[in-house]
DNA sequence: GGGCTGACATATATTGAAATCTGTCAGTCC
DNA sequence: GGACTGACAGATTTCAATATATGTCAGCCC
């Protein structure tokens, strides 16, 4: 008998099959022959197609989202960490579109499906924008009265440079330019920044 | 004998169409068949129908490029300008969103084949805010070493709330909030920025 | 017993033939 | 003579059939 069908193997098989047919024909017949059991057995581990794929893309996601951390520089300023941590991940998407495009167009479409995936990835990596933010106030480097919001200002402005909607825009080789100006302008405003009451404010 | 069929009859009832059965459905047998003449006619004046759909859309943008210019308030301070701006344009893409989802669904259709129509219009458009920074700059309100550029990067900033990709998402009951956070970041941002050198800097 | 199989019902996707649409143009009619 | 028509060729879309995929489950095998 072979080794026993774990789920963790099923995840890895259905990131090769992703990998290679990308989301519109990987089917779950596909995993289980790339596995050599039935599908049925497939179904065993996840309840649905549409949770496997949610889960081979959270696998993803949280690999990004460890490589993210390892991007902060206690030692810089927090101007330069967040500047370089924007960047890394305009590079990571970037490379991640052009270089596992099957992968990248299946997290575009659980984002166009909007399950609770890209909600989960969203949520994570405004958590560390807000931690470079709050670094910068403490060191009185930046000026803002409600973190957790002015990260997800951050973050709403820098869609272009993550949204998986915007993916083609990316190879426009003025792109950079145009990161660097939103970026220095979104750096000079948390300098001095102050959000304006929202409803149910102190 | 009837009127004199002219681009603009053909261009007014083109749009009635659109509006009525949207960019997937219109046909140019409709277009025809609304004026009372042979389709063969409407070549006459349009070479193709992505010729006349862009007509359409580009009256429709036209429009759109006039009210935004009776916004601006001579008055008003810079950041109150472009602040009111942001929102008027917010507001009628939003509205036009709901309440001509059709027209919306074509000019979205431009967007993504990627004609010169959106391009057009987002040059226009950031040709309004630059006019607004540059006022900015001149009562000292704002500071930056590159106008032009500095309204591309609020453009891009505020991407969300106009780029008809994120149209989904203008019905949630919190993106008024969002707005209000991105747009308080990027007015704080002119207040004192400066641009990164771009590559041929002066 | 518990993980696996494989046949099954239902849902989704593919296919190819028929219908419709786009774009052209020789000819009509004022 | 010049705006319009309507028949036409080729491209595209539709629709119904057929095929494939998803998800279930009774039964098998270690």
């Amino acid at each position: 008998m072979a080794e026993a069908l774990t789920g963790e193997a099923i995840l890895a098989a259905t990131e090769e099959v992703l990998r290679r047919y990308g989301p519109a024909k990987a089917t779950v017949v596909d995993v289980a022959k790339a596995l050599g059991v039935s599908h049925g057995s497939v179904y065993r581990h996840f309840p649905t197609k549409a949770a496997l794929r949610e889960a081979v893309t959270r696998r993803w996601l949280d690999a990004i989202h460890v490589e993210m951390e390892s991007v902060l520089d206690e030692n810089a300023s927090a101007a330069d960490n967040l500047r370089a941590w924007l960047q890394h991940l305009f590079d990571k998407k970037r490379r991640s579109h052009t270089e596992e495009p099957e992968l990248f167009a299946t997290f575009r479409v659980l984002v166009s499906e909007s399950c609770t995936i890209p909600e989960y990835h969203i949520e994570h990596l405004v958590g560390q924008v807000a931690r470079i933010i709050s670094a910068g106030v403490e060191t009185q480097e930046f000026v803002t009265d409600d973190v957790r919001r002015t990260a997800q200002a951050v973050w709403d402005a820098t869609d272009m440079f993550h949204h998986p909607a915007h993916a083609a825009e990316w190879g426009n080789p003025h792109i950079q330019t145009a990161f660097d100006a939103v970026v220095s302008l979104v750096i000079a405003g948390l300098r001095y920044n102050r959000m304006p009451s929202a409803a149910g404010d102190a």
